[in-house]
DNA sequence: CGATCTTAGCGAAACGATTAGCTGTAGAAA
DNA sequence: TTTCTACAGCTAATCGTTTCGCTAAGATCG
């Protein structure tokens, strides 16, 4: 494709000149701008972002590194962030830690490599906590989503886990549900361990506590939270109700209770926090809290871009979103 | 971060030398080889892919452009291609057109000044015919997944949509249905138009031919699915067996079933080509074609990779991949 | 009317890598 | 000893922008 030489040849002008047009920089007189962009339309003329990253220090990119692609939840992240990234004037780059330290650290020297102007980062490890330094050794600006990690100094947009937690936990008890177990998440995750202890939390304000063998590790992963849910459900005496840290979990609950021919509500109830698209619609609806992915993925993004222009002199910004709970026929009055 | 020359300096060569070693371009004796590997990993330093596109004109990014973000199949699209990209050796640049002509050639024009080495493509409109050219007048090389457009000379990535419709349909002949109605994608893709075919198709086959009011659009869209399957099923002589051209669409049909307090497949037979993660393990399981998104992905790439490494020499190649059939179940024999 | 100030537009030096072409040294062949 | 060959490693040009500092011409002023 054609250069900013050849435009400014064309245009009879010098590369200054079609630099100020393309880029508002500079007054430049009606007829050289006219001139100037006839020969840009002509020779089909785009300005290569590499030499203008290379120049600028800056490349239109923003990166997202999710933990999970694979989860709906993140799916949606992606959806929202790349609408929001590309609103911004920005290019999305996305990669996937599957939620492991060592490709975690290789995304972020990539990153880095590629002088990614910010960084959305649902973190896995606290490697992450030390900020990526871009060519003049400043902090690639970075938001953390979903999940933080502690001790750090950066941006973050989380869910009130704790909070989901114990609205559902308080749903079921009102209903009447003393025995009530829970599929978990990693409880080296924020968003794992804040789950079980709101849950904990709002069991031990009514004076309650589950059984150990009523306290299961799903790993937020679909067929974990399966066979667990069987196991839960066949032993000797089974929790009346169960609630589960996430939606994928879920899922692999209503299909345990499937094939175990348990009927939900009636046989059990089950409650989550977070959901997956889809499940709420199908019988029986699951009573869930749900996350605005969306607007925690525009404000990830307002904060992110904010950052970029103001540099790290501003003090780290923590957004904690609210859940809210949608009630469904999943669960039952406990009948003793 | 420190630059080529801040490394060469420490290291006591020159750039050309550090450079050798970065890319293994050149015979550099161990002795030199170990000061700059120090020098390196000291600087903490890693090669600027701004000025490394510059000067190559190649840029370690490919773009993936998909049609419809929120559609889980193309979630699944991005998910398995972020690892295919990574694997080899290039970032990914993820787009959204969400079925917009506009959008897309928006995007297409940023890839262009992006300098991506490639693109995959799920094409909304025949503008993305026309090869995106870069900045020596090559066309970008593209691959087009899971549709075409008429008279592209592209390599392409499909399945056989009217073998899929095929199959779904003579299964639910096969159980003695003869009004089978169908809830279509938009008739402009390839997909929604190949998928009506093979239904109608199979059904003329065995002298059977639809009634014109148990064919409905639903535009893939879930919400639109959902309330053509309620006047598709409160009309007077409504369809025994419904074949839902794709997954998302599944979902709003079995909501529909669910509101009407329909039982499935005790009173309709619902069946479809594609499918949603999940849908698949609820009660009851959907009847439906499953489509091979990893290995069409993993093969796209290698057509890709292949045609950014060998040029536009070679003619296109079409590679079209077929679906299977997954019983579940949600289709009854007819009872008559 | 000369001195000073504006300002449109230009020329050329970066940015950080790659790489063609050159230099200098050492060993081999004559 | 001289010439040749081989080759490790260096110098410098180059990629396509942006942008600093300059020039020249017109406007303003005392």
């Amino acid at each position: 494709m054609a250069t900013i030489r050849d435009v400014a040849t064309r245009a009879r002008v010098s590369t200054a000149t079609v630099s100020a047009v393309v880029n508002d920089s500079a007054y430049v007189s009606p007829e050289l701008r006219t001139r100037v962009l006839a020969a840009i339309s002509e020779l089909n003329y785009a300005p290569s972002q590499a030499a203008r990253s290379l120049k600028r220090g800056r490349s239109q990119l923003l990166a997202l590194v999710v933990a999970d692609l694979a989860n709906p939840f993140f799916a949606r992240l992606v959806w929202a962030a790349e609408a929001a990234v590309a609103a911004w004037g920005y290019s999305l780059v996305l990669f996937n830690s599957d939620e492991k330290p060592e490709n975690e650290r290789r995304i972020l020297a990539r990153i880095r490599a590629l002088s990614c102007d910010g960084i959305i980062l649902v973190p896995v490890d606290v490697v992450s906590t030390q900020p990526q330094r871009d060519s003049e050794g400043e902090p690639i600006p970075t938001v953390l989503f979903g999940r933080t990690v502690e001790g750090q100094n950066t941006d973050t947009i989380t869910i009130d886990n704790v909070a989901a937690a114990r609205q559902v936990t308080n749903y079921l008890m009102d209903l009447g549900h003393t025995r009530i177990g829970t599929i978990t998440g990693p409880l080296h995750l924020t968003t794992g361990r804040g789950r079980l202890e709101g849950m904990l939390e709002a069991m031990r304000a009514r004076g309650l506590t589950p059984a150990p063998n009523h306290i299961r590790a799903g790993e937020f992963r679909e067929d974990i939270a399966y066979s667990v849910a069987r196991e839960l459900l066949t032993q000797p005496e089974p929790p009346t109700a169960i609630y589960v840290a996430n939606g994928v979990m879920a899922l692999g609950v209503m299909r345990a209770l499937a094939d175990l021919s348990l009927k939900c509500p009636d046989d059990i109830s089950i409650a989550s926090t977070d959901t997956i698209p889809g499940i709420g619609g199908l019988r029986p609806r699951l009573t869930r809290t749900e996350h605005p992915v969306i607007d925690m993925t525009n404000e990830a993004l307002r904060l992110l871009v904010d950052r970029i222009n103001r540099g790290s002199g501003a003090d780290a910004r923590n957004i904690v979103f609210q859940p809210s709970l949608v009630v469904g026929e999943s669960c039952a009055p406990h009948k003793s």
